[in-house]
DNA sequence: ATTATTTTGTGATATGCATCACATTGTCTA
DNA sequence: TAGACAATGTGATGCATATCACAAAATAAT
């Protein structure tokens, strides 16, 4: 169960830039995990001390806002999950959940503060995350609220084919009324939509199976209405 | 012009905790700045390499959006400003803009790295705000994009009473068209709502001046409609 | 003081989308 | 292979709020 994470071949930049010390601190202080789809990595309103390295698969961000779920963000492989949430508070703020089978590391709070402390190459850059993060979030924040549901959706799909499946055909990782969270909308609505783009010959869509057929169309969808 | 840091009376949590040659670097390598409201301080678009110290005085933080200008929160003194955004990309992402007189420190970029490479305890703090502006981030979204506006609204004036001026009269810093701009909606919807709570008896206006007179009608309307 | 310019108040109209309601299809399980 | 439950498609209706169009007031400029 317990990989040594020096020869471990999942690493962001900033793992790859921690000293053997480190990694052999690490090697002694993580829990491995396989989650399966659906399952839940943290959990808002738990009280937690672990942050958690995501090592394979496909999760999503999301937390309750004052009426409604709202998916923040999905996040792939190789990354570190929950580091807003335990830094800043003992309480997790939000829930990050297992949209596909997923393997995931549970390291203390404490032994990851002691390997910033040591690896400033490796803090830099979590600090660059941290800042390439909260610039991400400012925009996105922005197009969803200013944005029609139809530029939102197309938004999501361009997303899911550029940065997480770095395809133009794939499988919807979400259902439609997780659709409609992560882009502020209903359920119906995401269906009208995407019924709509299908129709219009901008996508192909065979159930969850999403073919991108106009990209240009959909650029131009999420640019104007 | 050059205030010796290690004396300056306007620290952060953070700031309190540099060793005594990071101080002194910072008073041989800041630039000090008096600017009147209404001046740009970090500028959207533009080729960056400074950190900023808020001195003294308010500050907004704004982007523009897909269609229109979104203010992503206010910030008073002390605090950093432009960390995200200077470390995440050499173009700024957002600009930050003086809303009373502020009094202003540049720091070049090198050298505040230099600093939390060398001051652990520094580090630590950075990164929990971080953590913290980014969990806020995430609350602040979720809220704009589910809440009506007068719940916004109230939050608006909430936070301005608890958070900026520590008091339940004020003087609004903001126009309406830019308090359109703080709670997503139009110019007329903030007239609209501003009256309407006059009127109810749940604030006093007179111009710019905020009385909030019922204060737990306020949080009523921020967590209902 | 007298324009000029920005800021604010308020009605009328239009619209994007949520909500409700129900049919239909797909998927899991006993 | 049913029977149950979850996910999806689609119409009809209502509502919050943007937008347009001015008037009035306040602030700045000459």
């Amino acid at each position: 169960m317990q990989t040594d994470c020096k020869t471990c071949p999942f690493k962001t930049k900033a793992t790859s830039m921690l000293c053997d010390c480190s990694l052999d601190a690490l090697t002694n202080n993580h829990l491995e995990l396989k989650l399966k789809k659906g399952d839940s990595i943290i959990k808002q309103g738990m009280y937690s001390t672990n942050v958690v390295f995501l090592r394979t698969g496909l999760a999503k961000i999301h937390l309750a806002g004052p009426y409604t779920e709202q998916i923040v963000k999905m996040v792939n492989a190789p990354s570190y999950l929950g580091l807003p949430t335990t830094f800043g508070s003992k309480i997790n703020q939000y829930s990050v959940t297992a949209v596909s089978d997923v393997e995931v590391c549970f390291i203390d709070l404490e032994v990851f503060q002691t390997i910033l402390d040591d690896n400033k190459e490796f803090t830099r850059e979590i600090i660059q995350e941290f800042c390439k993060n909260e610039l991400e979030s400012f925009r996105r924040c922005a197009n969803r609220t200013q944005k029609l549901i139809r530029g939102n959706m197309a938004d999501a799909l361009l997303e899911f084919a550029n940065n997480i499946f770095k395809s133009d055909t794939y499988t919807l990782p979400l259902s439609q009324a997780e659709l409609a969270n992560l882009i502020d909308t209903s359920r119906e609505s995401v269906s009208r939509v995407l019924t709509e783009f299908d129709k219009d010959g901008i996508i192909q869509m065979t159930g969850k199976q999403i073919e991108i057929l106009k990209k240009e169309s959909l650029k131009l969808i999420s640019q104007n209405g």
